[in-house]
DNA sequence: ACGGATGTTTTGAACGTTAAAAACATCCGC
DNA sequence: GCGGATGTTTTTAACGTTCAAAACATCCGT
């Protein structure tokens, strides 16, 4: 593989001359310029990284944490991933992948791949209530973006971009109450988790300014599965007011939603409308399709990437995205 | 962050005394190592990756391009990521992940990857029938290993690990006709699909070793979904000599032929074995669970990387791994 | 014709490691 | 005491870019 030497040899010009004219072409005489990119054409050559790297000590890559629940597939990471990928490549850089055990036990793996120079800094996501990574990046000047922000922390402590969940359920509430329903119940987590609480809030506001009910509405799954979900929902019928909408805080909980109406012999979307979110593949296939709240997954890549690399003056540290309603079968009214 | 020169002269040694330290602690007196590990030590110091890549010219970064269905989730490459970065870093290298266009349109952004010093090599997976990257990275000379063997070559292009699916099968027919079975079946793939042509032929083959029937007994699904593994189950149930056996090329296929069972009223187990392949969470959590065979995705990365980097001199260059029979309630007897 | 300004190209050094050769120190047999 | 062998440490250069300063060429006003 040529080395700028060899190109420069070939054009007869100076080394310097051959960098210019890839990095600084203004520089160049025309003839000159197109002389050396001849050359560079002709001897194919292929700037080495390395030794770019070394002489600006920028590295290019970025490192994430491969998702650490292994035996569990995460649909959005997957999406997640691949975004980031292209979003890294667009701008130039790459995604270097590593392990790291979780929470604090994981910081000196950051730290090391930074301190050697092995990434420029990191993409964090899957974060948790009190997540403390932020705060230790942070205070250790390494730089860092989050997908999602820290749940329950009085600030944040580090640039973020994140879907609006609360914003999501009350679109979805919206959508519902345009549909005809009046009872509008939620599906959500427990309550240690900041991201459950959000959605739930936003199903509650907009619930309060639409005059809509909201006591005895919310049921709270311990786990994200189709089962729990079906339980919920049968709590639900069996309450003695059972609701004509369902605003469910993920794709699997409506999913088991779905299943439940179906085995009480109710019809979604006619009989009760059902909501879920992150527009999961199953979310189209089902049947009726699952009505959905879709998260920007390019959107949020192409902001993270913009805040971590600094490319773009106008990037505010934190960026709040709206996600999109997909609305199929499962909230269509009779 | 210190640098060898800093440590060396905290240490009142030469730069080179130091490295020496780090890499060939041999070459000196042992006085001499303990005063420059303690320096090293006090100034906590780090290898610069790119000034080490720049002289040796290796990167000890491995690319690996993202999976490329982002609108499906892929569970058994989501362990494989997981595995593989832990490999990888077992063995001091890191993953660089990059998107690229199927087939030969993905081959340039391969080829600028390596050929700027990004990564040192490549490892490959979800190959496909006559899958032309493996050629074209071998005709260029650039490493890689396949997690995967390119199907209905006559030769192989590159050394590759793979998980013996024939010999799968074939553990689940003997497994199943310990069971008592003697009628077994088998859910597969279009022709054309390599994979599936290698599990059913293990299926086949010790079938007729143990001398059990293997007419009328093969369906091949158009797709990996439940449905179609239902509506291949009822196929079989109804073609007046139904099985009592069912392989399934997958857990997919297998999860909807215990549908089909359950909506006809027969037991998975007690009625008809299942199996299934991948052993996906949903095999353990569905009832009865799911029978399934497992890849040792850990082994399958420990070996891929010990073949892309040469660590081991008695590693062949092509490996077949055997899975693991998880046996589990769909093929319990009655 | 000359000096200052501007355009274009070259020169020298730096980045921080590793590799190889050289230098220095020590030991031992003759 | 000396020369050869071995152990230990230092010296020198290399890797391939980028950065900054210097040199050279050209232009224009006086």
């Amino acid at each position: 593989m040529a080395t700028l030497k060899q190109v420069a040899a070939h054009a007869e010009v100076s080394v310097q001359t051959v960098s210019n004219a890839l990095n600084a072409p203004h520089r160049l005489r025309p003839d000159t310029l197109e002389r050396v990119n001849r050359s560079i054409e002709l001897l194919n050559y292929r700037p080495n990284r390395n030794a770019r790297s070394l002489r600006t000590s920028a590295v290019e890559l970025i490192g994430y944490c491969v998702p650490s629940w292994p035996n569990q597939t995460h649909l959005v990471m997957d999406q997640f991933l691949h975004a980031l990928c292209a979003a890294a490549e667009t701008s130039g850089r790459h995604i270097l992948l590593f392990t790291a055990p979780a929470a604090v036990d994981g910081m000196p793996t950051y730290d090391d791949l930074h301190a050697r120079r092995l990434v420029d800094g990191f993409v964090l996501s899957q974060t948790e209530t009190h997540d403390p990574r932020h705060g230790w990046l942070k205070d250790r000047q390494i730089p860092f973006v989050s997908f999602g922000r820290v749940w329950k922390e009085t600030t944040q402590p580090g640039p973020w971009v994140d879907v609006d969940g609360a914003a999501g359920s009350a679109m979805a509430v919206q959508h519902l109450h345009e549909t005809g329903r009046r009872r509008i119940a939620f599906l959500g987590w427990p309550q240690s988790s900041g991201l459950g609480e959000d959605r739930l809030a936003g199903w509650r506001d907009r619930c309060t300014e639409l005059g809509l009910p909201t006591g005895g509405l919310v049921v709270r799954c311990a786990e994200d599965t189709i089962d729990e979900g079906a339980r919920a929902t049968a709590q639900l019928i069996d309450s003695g007011q059972p609701p004509d909408g369902i605003v469910a805080l993920s794709d699997i909980l409506a999913l088991g939603a779905l299943r439940q109406l179906g085995d009480r012999g109710l019809t979604a979307g006619a009989d009760v409308g059902v909501t879920g979110f992150d527009d999961s593949p199953r979310a189209s296939v089902v049947s009726p399709g699952l009505t959905s709240l879709r998260q920007p997954m390019e959107q949020i890549a192409t902001e993270l990437i913009a805040i971590l690399t600094g490319t773009r003056n106008d990037v505010p540290s934190e960026r709040l995205l709206l996600p999109e309603l997909v609305i199929r079968g499962s909230s269509a009214p009779g």
